[in-house]
DNA sequence: CTCCATCCATACGGTGGCGTATAGATGGAG
DNA sequence: CTCCATCTATACGCCACCGTATGGATGGAG
């Protein structure tokens, strides 16, 4: 049984999650998604039954192996609050920055679709849930905890959106800085 | 001279920001702005040589009224370093998001468009020259500085992609708080 | 070898968008 | 009123893409 599949459903996904990188969500057009895979694209109609379908299933896949893997690869080294939130950061920017442009692409998608949109603060509820238990223990008071979780999360987004310059310095060593001043 | 024109070039260009601020750059499709126009595609190709000159030209307009009226804006009223901060958070946010959805639109194309990042990148390094100007004094050195400016300017861009909740709190009071500690 | 599930190629009709060409409409200058 | 600059409508050819239909390939099960 299952016999050795061509292009199987997944490869369709992960080639849509690369042209939603590149190009946005407007960008992933089937047609040239099977150019790229080297095939036309009869086949992509018998694993799916339209293009919405392709969306929806690649904000599953998405979901799945993004949101838990990242949280828990960073809590299998351990450490102090500090160097878990530089270890996420570091993370999520892993990768060659394919992931990271994924991420971009879809908070971007998600100002428009609204199902995209749904889909998105949950795992964003999910992760400044993460980060309220990584500050909790270095704030005063909630207050305190939830603007810096804004900040962190801000900074770890909006920053690639920020295309300033920084005098003397590189970006990173910029973000090292705030971050330093996040967890003081 | 100049006679009254029907549809002038300005209100293609006002409508192209405006189709951009809704769907992002690949929304601005010439036919549909001409229908939103009330126009038929005809009148705009005596304007415009093509879509690109448009969409050029949307930025420059973007960057001639955006940047410069903002911060004289901030500038008129006076005030603190804080409550200047607060009034350039509060201006940019104005005329019912829709300046700032351009913004976001823009950021977006930037990813993916050289010309437009480098744009950007000079507006952005304008503002931050800004920023720098308000955070210097409350600041204790200049990587301070750089390190709040930047947690600031991502929060302002980052938190329209960020779309957690914050339990009781609303995202304005979060913001306040943020803007709290930043300014401390 | 045969058969069937799985996957692929090709052709088709439809839609929407680009840019061009060409022939108006409209209103102020003279 | 006439003329010209300024705009507009319409029709066209082209291309990219969607989704469908239909007839293969291909390879393991029997």
């Amino acid at each position: 049984m299952a016999p050795p599949t061509r292009t199987p459903r997944g490869k369709w996904i992960e080639e849509g999650l690369s042209a939603l990188a590149a190009g946005g969500s407007d960008a992933v057009r089937i047609e040239s998604l099977a150019q790229a895979l080297g095939v036309s694209k009869g086949g992509f109609y018998w694993h799916f039954d339209d293009r919405q379908s392709l969306l929806e299933e690649m904000l599953d896949a998405w979901e799945r192996t993004w949101v838990d893997e990242v949280i828990e690869a960073v809590e299998a080294e351990g450490g102090d609050a500090r160097s878990r939130l530089r270890r996420l950061f570091a993370l999520a920017s892993a990768s060659g920055g394919e992931l990271l442009k994924i991420e971009l692409a879809i908070r971007n998608w998600a100002r428009r679709e609204k199902a995209v949109a749904e889909r998105l603060r949950q795992v964003d509820n999910r992760r400044m849930d993460y980060m309220r238990s990584l500050f909790g223990p270095i704030c005063e008071d909630d207050d305190d905890v939830e603007a810096r979780c804004l900040l962190a999360f801000s900074l770890f987004i909006g920053g690639h959106f920020v295309s300033a310059d920084h005098g003397g310095r590189s970006r990173a060593e910029v973000l090292e800085l705030a971050l330093e001043w996040l967890t003081r």
